[in-house]
DNA sequence: TTTACTTTCAAACAGACGTTTGATACGCTT
DNA sequence: AAGCGTATCAAACGTCTGTTTGAAAGTAAA
């Protein structure tokens, strides 16, 4: 009977607080989410966030949580495959995680809006998940291109392909309403991160070519 | 002497409240951007946004304004060059626009916040801007590509490149962060775009490539 | 100058926001 | 059961928001 079962009165409206928090953040901008309507979500008073998190800047630090997109990372870097495959699987992966509709807590909304309008909490953002993730995708692509790729060239790489993955979770308004049909079901997702992964290994592997003529 | 030059005082005004509602609204969101300030900028009084535009949306509405953007489009489709070439040329043009420091008044940056946050003007924006030009990118590569390649597909090479172009607006703040040393100068920008444009086109033929085999 | 209309202005409005307060209810040890 | 620290609650606080108001100033034709 560990107490990661058996929880408080209080850690049970703290989770709920934060599960509420992850929700409503992922739906609106950081001033467009309100205290009062994530207390109604996580059935709590209004009280509630400033005695548990001391404030709504402290409640968004705390509710953001990068386990997962670590996970994924970790994983990726035991597989013994060639880096072009790691690459296709971990894309496979990243974009399951950056679409899915039915995961709701996804923390790269909540990401995504911090680019558009930074708070404090985006310094915590890049620190923990970010930089590594773009740390983790440097060392992937150099295992592709060798030795001969300077530190810039191989940087825009990597932005090159977060750039396209970030598009379709970043654009999705956008494309909603040049294609209202469109719908980020497995089938779909999987089809757009094997089109970004086969499109970016001949953008490195073509530029890799001509840097070494 | 036309009316262009001359104007009364209250087309002073209009356009004085419209110049500082691009400045506002390009630095903060939508929610985040206050009547208050922009009139402040705009020496004005506070009634003076809702007498001459209605509302806050409809200043935005009226802010918004694309002429920029679709005669970058009307010069390339009049160039006399191969398609990659022209994709190469509207890429740098195009990153100039979306980049430049100097150009405080973009109207991209309103657009990156409005993917993040949508407003009532969303819908103008992808209506006049973006649609125009995925329609234009989507010929340009399609005169690249030839008519082996379908609709779908050549809609994703379209979003590679759009996502690429995007992504250093819209992770502007995140790049600051991981680079500190980073400028968006003249130079950098057109490095930026050649990258994009040759990662972009081996890209496009390698898929094509594979596609007609 | 008078008249009619447009534009500006200070002030106020009504509502929403994050946060604080002081009282109440709860859980736990003694 | 008494006592105590913690957690919850309704209510209020002060501030900021977009918007409205009615009077004042400006503009231009008669």
């Amino acid at each position: 009977m560990t107490d990661v079962e058996i929880k408080s009165a209080s850690e049970q409206t703290r989770q709920r607080l934060l599960d509420a928090a992850r929700e409503v953040f992922s739906q609106h901008s950081f001033q467009g989410a309100t205290v009062r309507e994530i207390c109604r979500l996580a059935d709590a008073n209004v009280a509630a966030v400033n005695y548990h998190f001391g404030s709504k800047d402290g409640l968004l630090a705390e509710a953001l949580n990068f386990t997962q997109l670590a996970a994924l990372q970790k994983a990726n870097v035991r597989l013994a495959e060639c880096p072009e495959t790691r690459l296709r699987l971990f894309l496979r992966d990243f974009m399951l995680m950056l679409l899915d509709e039915k995961n709701p807590s996804s923390q790269c909304q909540i990401m995504a809006r911090e680019l558009a309008d930074p708070t404090p909490a985006l310094d915590k953002i890049v620190r923990e998940a970010i930089a590594p993730l773009h740390e983790f995708l440097g060392k992937l692509v150099r295992e592709i291109v060798g030795d001969k790729v300077g530190e810039v060239e191989l940087r825009r790489y990597v932005y090159s392909i977060v750039g396209q993955c970030l598009f379709y979770r970043h654009s999705h308004p956008v494309l909603q309403r040049l294609h209202p049909k469109l719908r980020y079901d497995h089938k779909e997702i999987e089809a757009i991160s094997e089109h970004i992964a086969e499109f970016s290994l001949a953008g490195i592997k073509h530029l890799d070519k001509v840097s070494r003529s």
